[in-house]
DNA sequence: TTATTCACGTGACCTAGGTTACCGATTAGA
DNA sequence: TCTAATCGGTAACCTAGGTCACGTGAATAA
């Protein structure tokens, strides 16, 4: 695991660190499509993902979802941290997108992790800035920006992290994310792909020109 | 100042942290209006409220502004202790809404107390998983709910933090903090007096029944 | 093959809320 | 005191986007 480790996770240069990660931590593989954290549910370890994609999102009474962020190699969840301190349930529900591997750091470790290596209380607060960061960003897009705007957006940053111009989504999958309803996205794709900027199919949707 | 961090911070139960924040901090008192912190501005220090009240809100280049959360004692400001690490510039703006008084700590120190005071590093997590608890809710807020649900809100919350049943805020101010029009937010308030909800005067909202 | 489900397209309609354009009333300033 | 700025009320209007209804074709299961 040391490997794997120093590859993914390269700013933790203290060699005690490492070593704890490869005896007292677990790796965890997880198909595509399961849930990693449902809202409301206790934490007990911390996922440092080493593989795949995790899809981080908030969910009202409704069932309605909003797309917050997602975690990829390298990443770590952030809502975790708290539950070192004291017991409590996570806020957010992450799935993943992707057959994914990570991880997992039993909570009891962290408080001496943090006094003990600087590399590990960086990353943890670093980790705590992107996520902020991530919903800054995403509160900005809802308060501040129109739904095609938005759109353009929720593309553009798919097709960088699958690093393709096609993504395999159906208009339902991204009225969802932008809790907005299956037509309305529809209406603007058609738009889009009047304007030249996309071609769909079933599925499908190939990015032209996002500008 | 020793009293002052005892009383505000009960939780700093670490003498020698205590004795840190007596000698190597100062205490800084600002009156009402004054900006502590511009978006895009270098952060060089970690303020620990401990007097007034800081209105924390999100700017967009249109000069549009979200409130997202406000600093009251014992709170302290979440994005500053990204700049322990690297200098990094504010992603938010934040205003002091009565005269305030604040503990000023060099980020210098921020490493050292770190690892030295478990009582100061489950301060900074604790902050930071307070600040994202908040950001959530404003998420949630704009996302599934309608700007008449958003407003009562305010203004219970308004209520709670300044404990009066009399708000002393014009139309325009409300609006700005929302995000939309003064008119809307005459609209909505005249709606909440037809429903016995709130009493409406110049410059004074008296809130009746919030239910 | 046929039947059924799933994905998409689209028109009609509605509502929340943003915009414009006034008004009069109150307050502060010269 | 007179005047200008501020504050709130309200009507008319517009737009984004949510909802409903229904149609079409592609994929898939029976």
């Amino acid at each position: 695991m040391s490997e794997l480790v120093t590859q993914v996770f390269p700013q933790f240069n203290d060699e005690e660190l490492v070593k704890s990660l490869d005896e007292d931590c677990t790796i965890r593989r997880i198909p595509a499509g399961t849930t990693l954290m449902e809202m409301g549910q206790y934490v007990k370890s911390i996922p440092l993902i080493t593989d795949g994609r995790i899809k981080v999102f908030r969910e009202d009474d409704d069932g309605h979802e909003l797309f917050l962020y997602y975690l990829e190699p390298g990443d770590a969840c952030a809502v975790s941290f708290a539950c070192t301190l004291h017991d409590q349930t996570s806020q957010v529900k992450a799935v993943a997108m992707e057959d994914s591997e990570f991880i997992s750091i039993p909570v009891i470790l962290m408080p001496e992790w943090m006094s003990k290596y600087k590399s590990w209380y960086r990353f943890v607060i670093e980790t705590y800035q992107n996520r902020f960061e991530e919903l800054l960003k995403a509160l900005d897009s809802i308060a501040f920006h129109r739904m095609d705007e938005r759109l353009l957006d929720y593309l553009r940053k798919n097709s960088e992290v699958l690093n393709t111009m096609v993504l395999r989504l159906s208009h339902q999958e991204v009225a969802y994310e932008l809790n907005t309803s299956r037509e309305v996205i529809s209406r603007l794709l058609k738009k889009m792909e009047k304007d030249g900027m996309v071609k769909l199919g079933r599925n499908r949707i190939q990015l032209i020109r996002l500008d």
